[in-house]
DNA sequence: TTGAAAGCGATACCAC
DNA sequence: GTGGTATCGCTTTCAA
């Protein structure tokens, strides 16, 4: 026999459909015994109102979606995402609301946004000028993006990556370290980085002022930036680790992701490349592996699962209409964590500079 | 102005709302002419079809539901999730499918399953007999269970756990180790585990029997098994090792899930205990972070992301209605992979045993 | 090829 | 409190 409808209940009962919705959605509006009857007849029957059509006529469909800018397989090769969505999670399971995870369909972020069934969507890793976003502002759909500077329309959390930066890399200027190589993040896999947008270029940006700054402020020489990039993952790690160890290794690498830096540091393990000793290696997220490795490593911290938390918490709030704060920017603070994957450069070309800022070594941040 | 829907742009093509469906879904029922016709209009209003409408009309969701059987902010602790989402995701990203975190609602997985917008599941930590699961069976949703024995009426995909803890047991005993203390899987962080049944038990049935087996076949000394159970987390991890350290620490210890070993690991390292030297550290699952650890940790492999995308496909299959192998179980192969976590019992009781086999490391299994 | 009309299965407004 | 009834916005036979 087929699915039992809400009509087939109401007969049972003897009520009306508009009853039987009450007994399940609004049991105040039903006196005690009508609705227990209406919920005997619904378990004898094995009712169940219908997830979709539920779902048609309250125009609501109690999901969020988290739009993530590649595919599954490979945004999960990163463990920011998992902090990430059990901070997200938090919120949705205390709000019993579902989260969809939203990535590109056939490449393009506009068509996996607009057939996506959902009341609102967390950004995360896209700018505000996306092409592919025009979209979703004239949709008018709630948004909270992570990590941008601002975004019209929409709320906003991000994290000082300027702060983060400056600290990772005045941290490493002390140490004498003047031959530097920074690990952005490849969007494709085979074009080049864009510097000047992105949270790759706000990270790189914030670590050349930071050693900028030092170098002004200490009088010492200038640091050699090498630019390079790869893939989130262990793999995109070890290959930027061996493209540096063909050119001939800098020493310190600062990636822009721990996942990153991880692979680095394996691979420099494997290659008999001593971390600290002969290399430092930064991270930046400080997600819960980094800690995990031998050295550990050293890190710029983010809280992440509180950013999640603090973005779905906004999200909902602006599908329940609560107009607490909705809009604008929420900055959280980061914080370099030393660990063991950092020390004073090696070669020792720069002893008196490392001297020159004692105790510098820009441990916290605000 | 509101959002425009089907019949304004039928209106505007001068069509009707089923042409305007084809343009959409069934282009090639339409003359090019007319087709361009309605998608010029559409485009022209910013018409999008409603995903609700959409999905309420056709009946298909075209989403599918992990179910874990714990809050978000838990199973994400575990990088085995991360790791079987990358497999799953190979198949919904590839399919055109959405994919849904189906955690627990307010404590009820019968609850979560009853409200989730999807066309299958795939059941993550949930035994056959569940109690709550009793309604997804007479639902007939199409479904697949990770990790059991066998479901009628859904397909299964598990993986060789006594063939894997039996290499593990076998490993350990070749080592020397007669104190070993297997750390399980605690549902309820307060309950005590429930030794007779799900993955706990069958891993730790499986040790018990190699252990077994391989005191038998040497003619060595039995092995004292100590049971205890963590939370699956890194903190759950260093809480079972602080435990044992409290009782009198093993020569070895088991953790049934990586993440716990690594919480191990960390412990013994903070509190001076050396690993392998002192204390012998085997895991289960091989997530990435299992060869990060320094010592890397010797553990049971499973093909995580294969498992994840098996499982996904055959749901899709069955979703599909393609009847290729549909129900039965697919059981993958595990094997043990020996790293630096694991090494002879260093309070020398038992040197003969330990030569009784040699060779007898039992690295790979089929 | 195109269109008319009947669902899909609830919710929610508005009288009673 | 309770029950008609319109509505949500599209898909999908079935005829034309």
């Amino acid at each position: 026999m087929a699915r039992p409808r809400i009509d087939d209940v109401a007969r049972a009962a003897g009520v009306s459909k508009t009853a039987v919705s009450f007994a399940f959605n609004q049991p105040d509006n039903l006196n005690a015994a009508t609705r227990e009857r209406i919920l005997a007849a619904a378990a004898e029957l094995g009712y169940l109102p219908s997830p979709i059509a539920r779902r048609l006529a309250s125009r609501r469909t109690d999901q969020i979606g988290l739009v993530v800018p590649q595919a599954t397989h490979h945004v999960f090769a990163n463990p920011f995402l998992p902090e990430l969505l059990r901070g997200i999670g938090d919120v949705c399971d205390a709000e019993g609301i579902s989260l969809v995870i939203v990535p590109p369909v056939g490449g393009s972020i506009a068509r996996a946004v607009e057939g996506a069934l959902v009341d609102g969507l967390v950004l995360l890793g896209l700018e505000p000028d996306h092409v592919e976003l025009e979209l979703v502002r004239k949709s008018g759909m709630p948004v909270v993006a992570l990590d941008v500077d601002s975004w019209e329309d929409a709320g906003v959390i991000s994290v000082d990556e300027a702060g983060g930066a400056d600290a990772a890399a005045r941290h490493l200027y002390t140490l004498g370290h003047r031959d530097v190589a920074v690990v952005l993040i490849a969007e494709h896999p085979d074009s080049g980085v864009d510097e000047s947008r992105g949270i790759s270029a706000r990270r790189l940006r914030g670590i050349r002022d930071g050693f900028d700054a030092a170098a002004r402020e200490t009088g010492g020489a200038e640091v050699q930036v090498r630019i390079l990039s790869s893939t989130v993952s262990e793999d995109g790690g070890r290959a930027a680790f061996a493209e540096l160890q063909a050119d001939g290794l800098p020493s310190a690498i600062i990636a822009i992701t721990d996942i990153t830096a991880i692979g680095i540091l394996l691979a420099a393990r494997e290659a008999g490349i001593s971390v600290p000793d002969r290399l430092s290696v930064v991270g930046y997220d400080d997600v819960p592996a980094s800690a995990w490795t031998q050295p550990a490593l050293t890190t710029v911290h983010q809280p992440i699962r509180e950013k999640g938390r603090l973005a779905a918490q906004r999200l909902v709030d602006l599908l329940r209409g609560r107009e607490s704060r909705q809009l604008g920017t929420e900055l959280l603070a980061t914080r370099l964590v030393v660990r063991g994957s950092t020390a004073p450069a090696a070669d020792g070309r720069h002893p008196s500079d490392a001297r020159a800022s004692p105790g510098g070594g820009g441990v916290a941040h605000p």
